[in-house]
DNA sequence: AATGAATGAGACTTCATTCAT
DNA sequence: GATGAATGAAGTCTCATTCAT
């Protein structure tokens, strides 16, 4: 698993707009004059890439920068080329893994059609697909371990992914509510409900039960959305 | 100095409330000659209880022993005197921060008489009185930062912690399946879907919403339960 | 050469009041029990010592700090007990050098009785004699090529050895024009071209000159000593 | 590539003027093919007068050739293309800063007729002219600085810098001597005591006092060369 | 000739661990 | 039992130097 195929493990249709046009370049290019240019303008996704495997695998205090230059194929120095300290890669690593994931997200749910349920149906397996079974599945649990050491990059992380996740999710529940198919429920609240079982999912994935219990993500995620279509539902209305 | 021998160590029926009271005593008492020995006794204690203090808030990477030196106002070398090594420090803290937090809670069941979904829910927020808002709040985020980096201690958790307490829940559905209360539902996934939002709780406390939202936790914790109960209740029977 | 000559070479007569007694006492204690204690409140002067001598031949910059631990025969992690930084140590460093060295050159004009010429004279032999005879001769050398860089220490250096050094020059002279033995002259400028040469005979020693050429340090203070109380002299009274 | 070489391919009767003047054509000329070649000559003297800068207020160990380069609008490779290494360009950098201006202090004394003390005094505030109040007022704080740590360069700068410059001085005071307008003093001796002010004044002003006390060099100088006249001048000759 | 990306040795600094007292 | 001075391995970060383009 080589850092390009990180980049090419994002969906798409979904990030072709989003992702900056270089890297998306950087695979379509034919010439080979401008390699050593086209090189450095990857380089950091690509540094990004290998350090967010072993961040997410071993914590971020326990993985030595050599450890990431090795693994990314450079030298210890050339990180700093591109990233000015540790805490500076890490910083971009969450950048850089979770932000095209939300925008995906985003644009699914622009373009679908359907009954509250159905979108919340969806997104919720079109998250995990996306997110739990790919190597992103660790960034939460990254973020847990590591944002009380990093103020700076939760409250990043907290305004540009939770909020934007939970925006996403409000609409769904704001849409349904108005068509009578959801009960009116505080929103935050139901908000907070739909998202804990995910990311305990991903969690639980990637820590404690990592080699004690295998989760069936599949039932599970079933069993949550009926849960939670089910006690949203409006009385006459039982999904 | 293997993980059960040490839990072994804590008086039996005890809680947080009676190892206060412990090391308390300690300087109250008036006998002299004993308070060397006593002390001795409580030392492992007094130094696990400092620990699990700095582990919560910064990480175990984080915490530097001076510090959980200077908490406990001994000595650097006084630590190896009770624990060989950092980690085994660690195993100490977890250890000897959750049993009791288990035993209560067993306890709590045992003594128990009403219908699944009271049960289910008197659980829940005995639960969140006994953990959520104390120190311990901080263990689950701890265990999850850390148990990649320590297998061992992560099946320990499983095994003895999240086992335990699945256990618990396990017979309270299944009590309410017998009796019709509830529809017959995957009990794994069932409990994993009960705890997910539970633990969640606890980890946005600690980290990722720590300074960004306070969380209302009753009225989440209410909702999770109406969701729960209403979510796994047979037809004739809305919760 | 070993660090603790160094605290002898200190003028026995002067620094009694000034230096800490510890490091008085560490010498005159007869007992072996409290070698170690002792020994911790010698520890900072005896590297301090020891890095003088580095830094001094070497400059700041160009000084490594294993070099500075192995010549005082301890551990690099021992530095870091006593000095927070290679910044903080440069300071201890000056300061330890100077304050002594200064302290002694005030006590020694305090008890002098004479004429101005005599004592301007005498005072130059002292601090020749106590500072460009010792190490403490390359001081003013690494003051010169470090004060750029550490601009909090320049300061330090002026307000505490510079200005302390003019204030004793200062008097003299002023002594000598109350008396007649002086012209009125400007006492900044005067002050200045007294320090210049003897600044500069230090400098010279242990930069550009050291290996190429052999300055008379006898005859070229006793020609300064000359030209200065010549050059001052008023008309009926040459010196 | 030594020192001497490197020395000669500067324009033998140059000064700073026609050096700037040569660095300006450069950009003035309207002749487009002759730009290269010209610029390609006058490449390292526009890096070492960029080094120069940041030598002088920095200091050796802490000027990064990153910045040199920066300073310079090159490549930090094509540093290497002039300067084998970042001590070689400390080299080049001191024998250019100091050889032109020597060669000026010496068309100056051949060109004077006069006293010995008119030549004297005039020398003084010559030299002061053209190296105080220019950025060469640096050079020998940076000297005394590095001196220690580049033996070779300390030896040609005494050799070609200081021996030279104490001819100069030499020959003044012979011929006041020889005219019976100064004492028969050691001419050795006397020429350290002349220099000592004048380079004490220049160091002053980069290093300890830069940012506590302005030195007067006006007043100071004219003290200087006060004393040092009346001190030379014989009995019946007073100044 | 010129670039600038890449290197890697080496610097400062930290901290878990040990041990003489 | 308790101390705390001492250690040294290991980490992050810097920067002079090289070399493919």
């Amino acid at each position: 698993m080589n850092p390009s195929s990180f980049v090419n493990s994002f969906p798409s249709g979904a990030n072709a707009a989003a992702a900056d046009a270089s890297s998306v370049n950087l695979r379509v290019g034919g010439d080979r004059r401008k390699q050593r240019s086209r090189r450095k303008e990857a380089r950091p996704s690509e540094l990004a890439a290998a350090a967010l495997e072993l961040f997410v695998e071993r914590g971020f205090a326990a993985t030595r920068l050599d450890d990431v230059a090795a693994s990314a194929g450079v030298s210890k120095g050339t990180l700093y080329l591109y990233f000015n300290s540790k805490e500076a890669l890490f910083k971009a690593v969450v950048q850089e893994a979770i932000v095209p994931e939300l925008i995906a997200a985003e644009q699914f749910m622009a373009n679908h059609r359907g009954s509250a349920a159905e979108v919340l149906r969806e997104l919720t397996f079109f998250w995990w697909r996306h997110s739990g079974a790919t190597r992103l599945a660790g960034v939460p649990k990254l973020m847990i371990a590591e944002s009380g050491n990093f103020p700076e990059l939760a409250k990043y992380y907290h305004d540009h992914v939770m909020m934007r996740g939970r925006a996403l999710l409000g609409a769904v529940l704001a849409r349904g509510i108005e068509s009578g198919e959801f009960r009116r429920v505080d929103l935050e609240t139901a908000i907070d409900l739909i998202i804990a079982p995910v990311m305990m999912l991903h969690v639980w994935r990637y820590s404690v039960c990592a080699h004690e219990r295998e989760i069936d993500a599949e039932a599970y995620l079933t069993m949550h959305c009926d849960m939670i279509i089910r006690g949203f539902a409006t009385e006459g209305n039982p999904a």
